[in-house]
RNA sequence: GAGUGUAUAGCUCAGUGGUAGAGCGCUACGUUGACAUCGUAGAGGUCGUAGGUUCAAACCCUAUUGCACUCACCA
């Protein structure tokens, strides 16, 4: 017989189709959208986490008779990319190409690692429907993002203005605020004296702090507040820009604080969010001293230092200051990083595109109502957002990505859906006489993505009406707002309503000490490579087995160990009915035939852990649901059943305890699907000769569930007392007597169990005693066990009844927790009496 | 600075007011025909700290400490 490593070694050759290709669009019953993958290089392991998780909601709705389409594709990912294929063209630059050849350059990394993710999604066994996959760079779906850019444009929804805003000096682009990394570096703070042009009280000088000397070519004022006393003959003096000499005044406001540095602040509006408020309210000139790459530039800088970069001049300042300089001290400061380039971020002036979300962002809180989100606790953080939303800026100085459906006609502009539908209004409006030209810019890449589940849908002529809102949403919970957010945002303008009916946010992959995985730090765990050695199942069961609803896993090889030990468990468990059913499979049980309680225990509890694991489903208790059909699969069926089974097997009872075998192979297989898919796929057609489809409803009889327990104990009892001494037979005695049973307690326990009198030594069980033949000897280690027994018992005797003998208890807990805590007080009383009893012996 | 989450066995983590749980690790015993990639048993816990609510708190509330994350923050 086929061993597991020789599975595991098999299944890599074949690819196994999980959906039906042929099968028609109206055998759908709804769809939901893969995240698509940036085309930036290789799937890592929390793509695996994501595309887990539903295949797994996928396939458990399958068994429920419900068959839902799953649309793969992968994002362009404008800056990401960029950067890649910026870098594989070095030493030359996107400029020494020009824009047409780079872009072919892009395109064709593009179809090298779309390909790339796409085999390797085809190694995790997930049931994508590829027949639909999509890029959001494709030209369908790039007419759906200029519709939409157009349909906002005209309801007034995006506007072009000048603002202030992170401006990323490698790239030479705008970034959005979600972009933006700050990050804590050891810096220096300049205490710079300003000049007073005349002298005032004596103070010839006013002293101001800063970790950015060389922005002070662009300072247009200094500000103090209005209420700070050691600075108010000063105001509306002049100061002098040192290095410079140019004249600005002392102005107040209210946003300076008196605690902070000097209190009294150099305004920069050109280069500072805040001085670029204070500016504008004073009606200060906005100037910009540095260029699209960071380096100093325009009429106001020195010319010694015009083109070096804000480092540079930095440090050419503390020199060349040495006059000006009071002191100055080292600080640690956070300094704001491009999140892709990882360079330091200048506030920068510049003219963009932007949407005006405000609106969008109450109807998104709205749609709270219809979109349930998992856990529970986003919804707080979402809400959060929504509240304190700001215009977004879609623009980015990039080539890789949408260009913006603008275009320029003189000092005309036209938002058009098309090239041509640009050039006809340029003929309606007379504007032909100008050379039409599109926006140099591209947009943001989410704007793009946050169309996803609408766009597959139309762009592959599927019905919207059916298939959009999507059934669910599952996602990692870092893109929250850059992606779910925005979804859920522009989805409502322009289809109206939800993108999605619900929304998992799971967790990160972290390395097993709870590091982000990184290249530098050398942490990164390969998906594929554990693909490859131990099966997509195995990975695919690790990571489901730990992903509690929005938390972030730690990974490492005991996750791998842990689902590997599983599938072997589950492929021995195999093993054993193949052998056993030998031949004789039943793919049809009338449950009614069966007729031992051992059977009959093993199909209803089956029907628990099914039911169970349903119930987890609804919640997304992923994890949960894993831990019930590891623990019935480890302990309730391989553990006890089986091992009663052996017995079955050889008795009158062969017959129906295969079938017994078979049905809860069969349904197990079922079960198990979402969790392992191929190996489950695989024993349901070796041993059942068909794929697996719906799940079964099972009838259970009726049975003792009190012989259960009797066997249980008595084999518990054995096995405890089997650790100190050891011993071949026992006599039991009580008043139900469940000779049937014997031959199952035989063959677990290892033991005889004898009817006849025997002289030996008593210990107490579920429902009487049994008697240990064994020699005096070892009595004594016996005599101990129960002690310990008694001890426990009697602690936790004394506890219930001081409890259940509180009048406050008695008046105000609910009857069945008073019944729950008299019936556990007879059950203590019984056992603690027999040991009593037991212990009374041995006086004698 | 504001917010969110989190603290439970040696480690990694589940836990739904009413008897404290799992995997790994550890100790002891056991290869009986699915599985040593295993089985059985055991040891190991004032559930971060301090209050409160409750008949009853790991769980709810308040405060506090540590950690993680999100947002804001370059004087």
């Amino acid at each position: 017989m086929l061993n597991y490593a020789d599975f595991i070694k098999n299944n890599k050759m074949e690819h196994v189709s999980l959906f039906d290709e042929s099968m028609d669009i109206n055998e759908y019953d709804g769809l939901i959208v893969l995240p698509p993958p940036n085309i930036t290089g290789n799937l890592h392991i929390g793509h695996a986490l994501n595309a887990f998780i539903q295949d797994f909601r996928v396939r458990i709705e399958k068994t429920k008779g419900k068959n839902i389409l799953w649309i793969p594709g992968t994002d362009h990912s404008g800056i990401a990319t960029q950067i890649l294929v910026e870098k594989s063209i070095l030493p030359l630059t996107r400029m020494d190409l020009g824009r047409e050849i780079f872009m072919d350059k892009v395109w064709e990394w593009k179809e090298k690692y779309q390909a790339n993710i796409y085999s390797q999604l085809k190694s995790l066994n997930i049931s994508l429907n590829w027949n639909f996959a999509k890029f959001t760079m494709d030209s369908d779906v790039q007419s759906e993002v200029y519709d939409t850019f157009y349909k906002l444009y005209h309801a007034d929804l995006i506007y072009q203005a000048k603002k202030m805003l992170y401006w990323d000096t490698q790239l030479e682009t705008a970034v959005s605020d979600l972009e933006v990394k700050f990050s804590t570096v050891k810096g220096k703070m300049f205490y710079i004296k300003y000049p007073l042009t005349e002298e005032c009280n004596g103070q010839h000088f006013i002293t101001v702090a800063t970790t950015r000397p060389e922005t002070m070519f662009g300072d247009k004022a200094i500000a103090v507040n209005p209420s700070d006393d050691r600075y108010r003959d000063l105001v509306g003096k002049k100061v002098c820009i040192p290095m410079t000499n140019i004249e600005i005044p002392i102005i107040t406001d209210e946003r300076c604080e008196i605690s902070k540095g000097t209190g009294a602040v150099k305004v920069t509006p050109g280069h500072d969010f805040l001085d670029f408020d204070i500016g504008k309210d004073n009606s200060l000139q906005s100037v910009d001293i540095l260029d699209s790459s960071g380096r100093l530039s325009g009429k106001f800088v020195p010319k010694e230092y015009v083109g070096l970069s804000s480092i540079d001049a930095r440090e050419k300042l503390e020199t060349d200051l040495m006059n000006f300089i009071d002191h100055i001290e080292d600080v640690e400061h956070q300094v704001p990083l491009g999140e892709r380039s990882g360079t330091v971020l200048e506030p920068k002036v510049t003219m963009q595109w932007f949407v005006d979300t405000k609106s969008m962002a109450e109807k998104a809180l709205e749609a709270l109502d219809r979109m349930n989100i998992f856990p529970d606790y986003f919804v707080k953080l979402y809400k959060n957002w929504m509240n304190n939303i700001q215009p977004w800026c879609i623009s980015r100085q990039l080539w890789w990505g949408h260009r913006i459906p603008v275009w320029y006609c003189g000092d005309n502009i036209i938002v058009a859906r098309s090239q041509e539908e640009a050039q006809q209004k340029a003929i309606e409006n007379n504007l032909v006489h100008y050379t039409l030209k599109q926006d140099e810019d591209v947009l943001d890449t989410w704007f793009s993505s946050a169309l996803w589940p609408f766009v597959t849908v139309t762009t592959n002529d599927l019905p919207l009406n059916k298939f959009y809102p999507n059934e669910f949403l599952v996602t990692g919970h870092d893109i929250l707002f850059f992606w779910v957010a925005r979804m859920v945002m522009l989805g409502g303008f322009v289809k109206g309503g939800i993108p999605f009916k619900e929304v998992y946010l799971h967790g990160l992959v972290q390395d097993d000490f709870g590091k982000k995985m990184s290249k530098s730090k050398n942490n990164v765990v390969d998906p594929m490579k554990i693909v490859d050695e131990e099966g997509s199942d195995v990975l695919r069961f690790a990571l489901l087995y730990h992903s509690v609803p929005g938390k972030n896993i730690k990974f490492g090889d005991k996750n791998i160990e842990h689902a590997r030990h599983f599938c072997i468990k589950i492929w021995n468990l195999y093993n054993f009915i193949k052998h056993n059913v030998d031949g004789t499979v039943y793919t049809k049980v009338d449950l009614s035939s069966i007729e031992h309680d051992w059977n009959k225990w093993i199909l209803s509890e089956l029907q628990t852990c099914s039911a169970e694991i349903n119930d987890c489903v609804q919640n997304w208790e992923i994890h949960r649901a894993s831990s019930i059909i590891y623990h019935f699969t480890w302990d309730v069926l391989c553990n006890w059943y089986l091992e009663g089974a052996k017995f079955l097997l050889k008795s009158d009872f062969q017959e129906e305890t295969i079938k017994t075998l078979c049905v809860v192979m069969k349904n197990l297989a079922t079960i198990l699907y979402p969790f392992i898919p191929i190996l489950s796929s695989f024993i349901h057609r070796d041993l059942f000769g068909k794929n697996i489809d719906k799940m079964e409803m099972l009838l259970c009889p009726d049975f003792n569930y009190d012989k259960i327990l009797f066997v249980k104990s008595v084999i518990e009892a054995v096995r405890f007392c089997k650790t100190v001494v050891t011993f071949s037979s026992i006599r039991y005695s009580s008043e139900k007597n469940y000779q049937d049973m014997y031959g199952l307690i035989e063959k677990i326990s290892g033991i005889s169990v004898i009817s006849e009198h025997v002289d030996g030594f008593d210990y107490p069980i579920h429902d009487g005693f049994i008697t240990i033949v064994v020699n005096e000897d070892a009595i004594d280690l016996l005599k101990e066990k129960i002690i310990k027994k008694y001890s426990e018992l009697s602690e936790d005797y004394k506890r219930l009844l001081a409890r259940q003998n509180s009048d406050e208890f008695i008046q105000n807990a609910p009857r069945s927790v008073l019944h729950d805590v008299s019936n556990r007080l007879i059950f203590l009383e019984n056992e603690i009496n027999k040991i009593k009893k037991i212990m009374k012996m041995w006086d004698n």
